[in-house]
DNA sequence: CGTAGCTGCTTACCT
DNA sequence: ACAGGTAAGCAGCTACGC
């Protein structure tokens, strides 16, 4: 079938293949209508923020968030509506709940468990079919749904519990479930019509898409299939979303750094920038301090407000009105303190206060009530994007630094500490930063907006965690929605390990897992006329070629174990194509075989060149990162065997590339991983 | 007692 | 909390020679 035919008839065909799917949502549907029979839904309307339901309002938007509302216990989004450039509230219409798979048949189940059927959030037992890919074969499931996420995991006595050692796909967050089967591309525009959700699909032009054509025409169906689909995440226009940046000052005695969880001290300043050209500076007064002169740079009048209750209702109040807020290390510092001494040094309600904070084990989040809040710290932090998007560009990640690096401006030097300084030169300082921190999003046609949003339609993340985990929940995440799209069982590390084992090379260095690279000891002195060769992203094609994924490096087919993989005692499916492999594969031939090309295209305009460089490098970032979270513990998908495989056939490329150069002759006087320096 | 040589640890850099 | 490989600095230990 080739590509066109294929784009022409993709909702056909995903219709059969979601069949089962139809039937799901049947049976969901009646649940619902029993919920509601039994009044169990009680929507509580106070807590909507126009909810785009009742009226039939119709809406079209970038999805920005999913989460779970226990009060009326479905899942929601958070949707940009374009026209009036707010954030809607949406709650699901389709009936989804929660569940879990169990290996266990649904008479076993009820003879042995009856205890799951009596527990007071058990909704329906319901046999599915799945495919195993570790084992290669299609397996009956029963899908235990429950009312609400807490019945299914989270308590003592919750279903997973239960059915300990015999349940599957029971740790996945209930708002993930959603968003992976309702196939949700948070970033992507959507409608709503009739209070139903569906995608907007873009419109690629007949020119690209013969262009497209022609590079995979000799692809598999599947492959075909994925391409469409991403295809989709990079011609989809990316709106401009209206957002605001803020700072804080507190005052501090001797300049040091005040505590965010006790926030002892006044905040003396709160200041705003925004996409609107909105400028606010409020300060707090204070008897002790001058008003001082006007500073000429500053840009907005300074408001002088009494009170520091005032103070923070009314930067409440200016933050409602954006659905983005930009912080640069809010989570840990500025809406942390604002948090807190609203509520224990101010008197305020916590429903007055529109942060709530949650804690993980690696850190703090603080959260808006009713906004996207992007601590940009924690996404100049990320080691990818340091590292793969940016190549190491900023030393470390202050305001300061950052700010120098992309806008060729760092905060304002300051010869007295902030506590000391005159209100209208404190208003300009913090002025200053919320300015550094919006522009931070905006410079270069609003490069690290447009970065985000790509990164989380390719991930599908929301843009609250896109920008602030690591890729190894990226990639986690995107594997996993790969998965329930195929009806593939999500398997859990500990099946994956038993299934495929250890590493068996031994690394160089202690404590690593498995052997790495090849390095070529360099040959001292002054070299001239020296040529260099280097693979076009070398991991990344070995795993396409070779086909590895952790279902194909060690499969079960007797036939396979003659396909070899050199140095180690592995072999890889010749049978099936791995996911892995196709995944990456597929990002992987989009970046080198058509969007580098269009990067530098000279035809057409710059901003379209900007736009399509902006593509590659996201694509970059997921397609470097995709091999070695293979060989981190931290990525449940994780295969060591795969790891050391793409290793194994790194170094067998270099030395047969090496030997080559031995027999023609030609010095190597240098080489790294993929790379050969000849003379 | 002084020191060569080892190990372990860290940090920075490479791909 | 994405991987391994190389190089260098430093502290602390041990074996060995005087």
């Amino acid at each position: 079938m080739s590509l066109d035919q294929f784009l022409k008839r993709p909702q056909e065909k995903r219709k059969q293949k979601k069949e089962e799917e139809v039937i799901f949502k049947e049976l969901e549907q009646e649940e619902v209508e029993k919920l509601k029979e039994e009044k169990k839904v009680k929507p509580k309307k106070e807590d909507l923020k126009k909810p785009v339901s009742e009226d039939g309002e119709s809406l079209e938007g970038i999805i920005l968030d999913v989460g779970y509302d226990g009060q009326n216990a479905k899942a929601y989004l958070w949707i940009y509506d374009l026209n009036t450039q707010t954030l809607k509230k949406w709650l699901d219409t389709s009936g989804h709940l929660p569940y879990l798979l169990s290996n266990l048949d649904v008479t076993e189940i009820r003879t042995h468990h009856a205890n799951v059927l009596r527990h007071r959030g058990f909704a329906e037992l319901k046999t599915i079919k799945k495919f195993d890919l570790l084992r290669d074969r299609p397996i009956k499931m029963t899908k235990v749904i429950a009312r609400d996420p807490l019945s299914i995991g989270g308590r003592i006595n919750s279903i997973r519990n239960m059915l300990k050692g015999n349940s599957w796909e029971d740790y996945i967050r209930y708002h993930k479930c959603y968003a992976y089967d309702r196939q949700i591309v948070l970033g992507m525009p959507y409608q709503i019509r009739d209070n139903k959700l569906n995608p907007i699909q873009p419109e690629i032009s007949d020119s690209i898409r013969t262009q497209i054509l022609k590079l995979f025409e000799s692809e598999k169906e599947e492959y075909l299939l994925a391409l469409d689909q991403f295809l989709g995440y990079f011609f989809s226009p990316i709106p401009n979303i209206k957002r605001v940046a803020f700072d804080i000052e507190v005052f501090s005695k001797a300049d040091r750094i005040p505590d965010a969880g006790k926030a002892e001290e006044q905040i003396i300043a709160i200041t705003f920038a925004g996409t609107d050209g909105l400028k606010r500076v409020l300060v707090l007064k204070r008897d002790d301090v001058e008003k001082g002169e006007r500073i000429s740079e500053c840009e907005a009048e300074l408001e002088i407000v009494a009170s520091e209750r005032e103070l923070i209702k009314e930067a409440f109040k200016i933050l409602e009105k954006y659905p983005i807020v930009l912080s640069y290390n809010g989570d840990n510092f500025d809406l942390k303190y604002i948090y807190h001494r609203a509520i224990n040094h101010l008197g305020f309600q916590k429903a007055q206060v529109p942060i709530y904070m949650t804690t993980t084990p690696q850190s703090e989040v603080a959260h808006l009530k009713n906004n996207i809040h992007i601590d940009l710290y924690k996404f100049f932090h990320n080691r990818a994007i340091k590292i793969s998007a940016f190549r190491n560009m900023y030393s470390d990640v202050s305001l300061d630094t950052v700010g120098k690096t992309f806008l060729e401006e760092g905060k304002v030097c300051l010869e007295q500490p902030i506590s000391e300084l005159c209100l209208h030169e404190l208003g300009y300082y913090c002025l200053h930063d919320s300015e550094l921190t919006l522009d931070l999003t905006t410079f270069n046609n609003n490069l690290i907006m447009n970065l985000i949003i790509l990164l989380m339609r390719i991930t599908r993340l929301s843009m609250e965690d896109l920008t602030r985990q690591g890729v190894s929940t990226w990639l986690r995440n995107l594997f996993y929605a790969e998965h329930r799209a195929r009806a593939f069982i999500i398997p859990n590390p500990e099946y994956i390990q038993r299934l495929k084992g250890e590493a068996s090379t031994k690394a160089m260095i202690k404590g690593k897992k498995y052997k790495g690279a090849i390095v070529v000891k360099p040959h001292p002195g002054v070299h001239f006329n020296v040529v260099v060769l280097d693979f076009a992203s070398l991991y990344p094609s070995i795993i396409k070629t070779w086909n590895l994924s952790y279902e194909t490096v060690n499969c079960k087919h007797p036939e396979c174990k003659e396909n070899k993989i050199p140095e180690t005692p592995h072999w890889v499916c010749t049978r099936k194509v791995g996911i892995m492999a196709l995944i990456i594969g597929l990002l992987r031939d989009l970046r080198v075989k058509y969007f580098k090309s269009k990067a530098k295209d000279k035809e057409i305009s710059k901003d379209e060149q900007n736009m399509y460089k902006i593509i590659t490098q996201s694509l970059k970032i997921i397609i470097n990162a995709s091999y070695g979270v293979f060989g981190s513990e931290a990525f449940p998908l994780f295969c060591l065997p795969v790891a050391e495989a793409t290793t194994a056939i790194g170094r067998d490329a270099i030395t047969r590339t090496q030997n080559r150069c031995a027999e023609l002759g030609i010095e190597v006087i240098y080489g790294d991983t993929d790379s050969v320096f000849l003379k």
